[in-house]
DNA sequence: CGACCAGGTGTTATCGCTAACATCGTCGGC
DNA sequence: GCCGACGATGTTAGCGATAACACCTGGTCG
């Protein structure tokens, strides 16, 4: 009788290749001593036998897992998933798993169960998307010794952080448009809370003081085109206004509907720029002048602050910046006369 | 010297508990044969020492990991995006991970590839999102043994599949346009090779027929913004067209776009339904009537189908639909006279 | 009142792997 | 021609859990 029913094990290896265990187990490692004959004789009962090794008894006695956990918010926002589609993309390159705990809200508590969660799976490393102040205050609890990045998080924290340059996105942007002629730059801001858009402020009234403009009330809201909307319908009635950066692409595309609403054409009356280059930015009316984020890039350097923390302990450079670059189209001109 | 290096393990528990290291595994593992006071002894161990069990041993000797794997493209589609999203938060929930395995194209040997990593891994049950021909077809190559369910895949292949009823859910959006006194419905489609796509013609299609509606020919589009604008293009020259249902809520914009620029209103010259509603649609101009499929329902039913292949090896009742529904805002109303 | 049963607990084997050490030729140096 | 070094391999001992079984208690029953 056959034993159908069990996996093939390394022992089952080493018999049909006629060597130890221990033999195969240097073969799967790449261990320098290992004749060239033996190691495919190995390799070829291995093929066999379709032998797959067992990542838990691997676990068990390295202590160290191929799992890195990544802590995003449930939500369906262009840029977190973005970044959390790039970073699995990423890492499952390197021959790593992502295992993800979705959080419903970003505060402490949800944050912290999610960190306890992966830390029962024993996961090398983690990753938190952590764009809000309520997520950053949450990593304090994480006990040290747990190889951790932050991404989007708190630049005014030590800890190891990659993040979309904000600051030079949003000042690229303001730039254009005042390059575009325009005396000053309205500001529709996401909420307070994040750092995306805290760093985005910043950058545009930077802009704006370098090229000595009027620095005007920044105008809050929340990401969403609603509320964008609400913005706009308070800028479309301003003379003055001729130009506004959105912090993000749906605020933008709120902002377009409310002027396109009070009879104000887009670039002709007002110019206005977005943030994120979401997919169909291209093909709002008119396609939206707006800053891209290199997601791909965040998810590397990431990545790569991570292993360096999970090889050494520790790491030299743990704040990563990535530059976004401007995409030009067609929601900018000069400012009418 | 303390040995600070070393996590504790059940024997460390035990020993301070004072019983043997099974009892601790027998109140882990609500075991019915446990005196309430040594219970509540080794509970307190176990808080005392911040002790958690080891997986991989866990795993080692039961043969089982608490772990699912996804395989899902690497896009930011709103479909599959959601529906990650959902199902993530539903495992989480039931105490699984989730490990999920990216894959760029959805092809046979991407798939293959994925669903391999996902063995090696020994994962308990994996889900593929498989919304086009040849991800469905890639499955065909996964070993029978492996507890799967495939997501917005193949209606007609006999595996296990949860997917949302796009046949119904074009339907009543085709019918609601019916209703309000066109004559027909014009309808562009998603690629025609994605599951999704063709569901919605067939719905679409059927509502016709059954209205005794004439039967205009399908535009064929991508899910882009920009393939709607272009069909919108067309579509906006032929004087017969007074209602257009989208296969999603993007081409749904370019459609609007296009209509927009030849002159026409809508809804007063054109009627338009989407299908997705993304959180963008109630800010489209005007705010986009559309289809809502229900992705938490979709994860559940998903979860569910899976947990029992995995305890029972099979299942009752292998697929399973969720039925959408009909969100109705301004970009329907009657044909022009 | 002794046998039997069942609840509570401990003991031992085992899962599949890697680390550490042991073994055994073979080769070059003196 | 003997010996230490080294390359190639085998042997043994865990890693930390669960499973199976053994072992004590009492209490119940004939």
């Amino acid at each position: 009788m056959e034993k159908t029913s069990r996996e093939p094990a390394m022992t089952d290896v080493a018999r049909l290749a006629g060597v130890s265990h221990q033999t195969v187990s240097r073969v799967l490692n790449n261990h320098p001593n290992v004749r060239e004959q033996t190691r495919l004789r190995v390799q070829a009962a291995i093929k066999e036998l379709d032998y797959r090794p067992n990542r838990a008894a691997r676990a068990l006695v390295t202590g160290k897992t191929q799992l890195i956990g990544v802590v995003a918010q449930n939500s369906t926002l262009y840029g977190p998933a973005s970044l959390l589609s790039a970073f699995e993309e990423a890492a499952g390159g390197a021959g790593f798993a992502v295992s993800v705990g979705r959080v419903k809200v970003l505060d402490r508590d949800s944050i912290a169960a999610a960190v306890e969660r992966h830390r029962d799976q024993r996961v090398a490393g983690i990753v938190v998307i952590a764009p809000t102040s309520s997520a950053a205050d949450a990593l304090a609890d994480v006990p040290a010794g747990v190889p951790l990045v932050t991404v989007d998080g708190d630049p005014d924290r030590p800890t190891p952080l990659v993040t979309v340059d904000q600051a030079v996105g949003a000042f690229d942007a303001t730039k254009h448009l005042l390059d575009a002629g325009h005396d000053t730059v309205w500001h529709v801001s996401g909420p307070a809370d994040w750092f995306d858009a805290a760093g985005r402020v910043e950058g545009w009234r930077s802009a704006l003081e370098a090229a000595g403009a009027e620095v005007p009330p920044v105008m809050a809201a929340d990401w969403s085109a609603a509320s964008g909307y609400r913005a706009g319908q308070m800028l479309a009635r301003m003379p003055e206004v001729t130009a506004v950066f959105c912090s993000n692409d749906h605020l933008a595309l709120g902002v377009l509907r409310a002027m396109s609403e009070r009879g104000k054409k887009v670039p002709h009356d007002v110019s206005v720029v977005g943030f994120d280059d979401v997919s169909e930015a291209a093909y709002f009316i008119p396609p939206l002048t707006t800053v891209r984020p290199d997601f791909a890039a965040v998810a590397h350097e990431t990545l790569g602050l991570l292993l360096e923390q999970i090889s050494d302990g520790e790491t030299t450079r743990p704040r990563r910046t990535v530059a976004p670059s401007l995409v030009k189209r067609e929601s900018v001109g000069p400012p009418p006369r």
